[in-house]
DNA sequence: ACACGTTGTTCACATCTGTTCACTGAAAGA
DNA sequence: TCTTTCAGTGAACAGATGTGAACAACGTGT
């Protein structure tokens, strides 16, 4: 290394694996983890492909720990929603923003997720379907606080609350795909979620069993 | 070629057409279609690598020609369910029937549809997202036609089939990925999938703007 | 009957892959 | 200060990959 004597051992080989999480990242966005290699990873990241080794076992424990990261990104994005003072005034328009803003600024651990929870490897896929299924789960509880809720049997309110994950998995989705130089589609994708919420909400009231 | 005089030289092609496309199909659903190479899809459908561009110019090529196949196939289905005299007596149950049916005995073309839509490569995931939209549009038209719809926007409409297309996308993965031994989870993806629409089908009649 | 065109084969090559092994240099610990 | 530890290197491998060129076999139109 040339001037890297500043840095402890550990300082310099967190920092590289934090190069190679990075990198690993980038490159999907393009053609997808499961696209990409070892050698590509580890040449993108400014290393030799054996030192690879020296932080992860293999690429699939690699996929791994990106799931981990892009979920604990993703709950945190939830619990600075619930603290904004906006969504008290108006749930439906604010989170529709929310969402598109926070999608755009971490928009590779959005595809990571949304890509290779069905186009991935058995595990990876499997780890992600897990916590997905485990964030409805928590959202469930969120809503069963809710006004017209409240009276719901729990099967129905984890119904609605994979209905609301489902759609904000597929608007996150519409958010990725959307060419950096329209920014008209990006509000006409918020219009849209702010919609189908609506639409939802609406059946809210008249819900029996 | 040992006992095949019997077909002609047309006949033959198209038949080692329809394996490659068999061949390509079956084995993207074990590892999707970006992971799976020229060589293994030739192999499989007892070819030599070098035969196949007989065929197609590139896999890419090859895989625009599932996305038409997979596609045709889908519209065969709607078209079929539209005629199903139970689906004017039940539209919400019956839906839910034929789609799980329909997606059992497709399950190839469904999960390639699925997986390519995000996992693919760019021209692929292209032509899949097109179609959608497409389909979404068709559907709007159907929809446009229902008693408590009739007065609304076309962009309401439009919003309303994107709902709909979105979960039977999602709730077709959601069979995809049910494990063979499980029926019981079959019913209980058919209850959820009937929930949703109930719920969104009672927001209509409140709907305004 | 014969020349042509087309499907599929065989051989070849350069490239990229994951993984092994022995190594080096410098930080960490004694 | 001397020794140990360990992140990163470099060369080497066996295998898989896409693709090109020459060639064989055989339906097809003349």
């Amino acid at each position: 290394m040339e001037a890297n004597q500043v840095y402890s051992r550990q300082q310099q080989k967190e920092r590289t694996r934090e190069a190679i999480l990075a990198s690993a990242l980038e490159l999907s966005l393009d053609h997808g983890f499961a696209q990409i290699s070892l050698r590509q990873v580890a040449r993108h990241a400014g290393l030799v492909p054996t030192a690879f080794y020296r932080h992860f076992e293999s690429m699939e424990e690699l996929g791994l720990a990106l799931v981990e990261r892009s979920f604990i990104m993703l709950r945190r994005m939830i619990r600075d929603a619930q603290r904004d003072p906006h969504v008290f005034v108006n749930i439906i328009d604010s989170s529709a923003d929310i969402l598109v803003r926070v999608v755009k600024e971490n928009k590779a651990h959005f595809a990571f997720i949304a890509r290779e929870r069905f186009g991935g490897q058995g595990v990876v896929r499997q780890a992600i379907r897990h916590e997905l299924d485990l964030f409805v789960s928590e959202l469930a509880v969120v809503l069963a606080r809710l006004p017209n809720i409240e009276t719901w049997t729990s099967e129905d309110v984890h119904m609605v609350s994979g209905l609301f994950v489902r759609n904000m998995v597929s608007n996150a989705e519409q958010v990725i795909e959307m060419p950096d130089d329209r920014p008209d589609l990006e509000e006409q994708i918020k219009a849209g979620a702010r919609r189908q919420m609506r639409l939802i909400v609406i059946g809210f009231k008249d819900w029996r069993s």
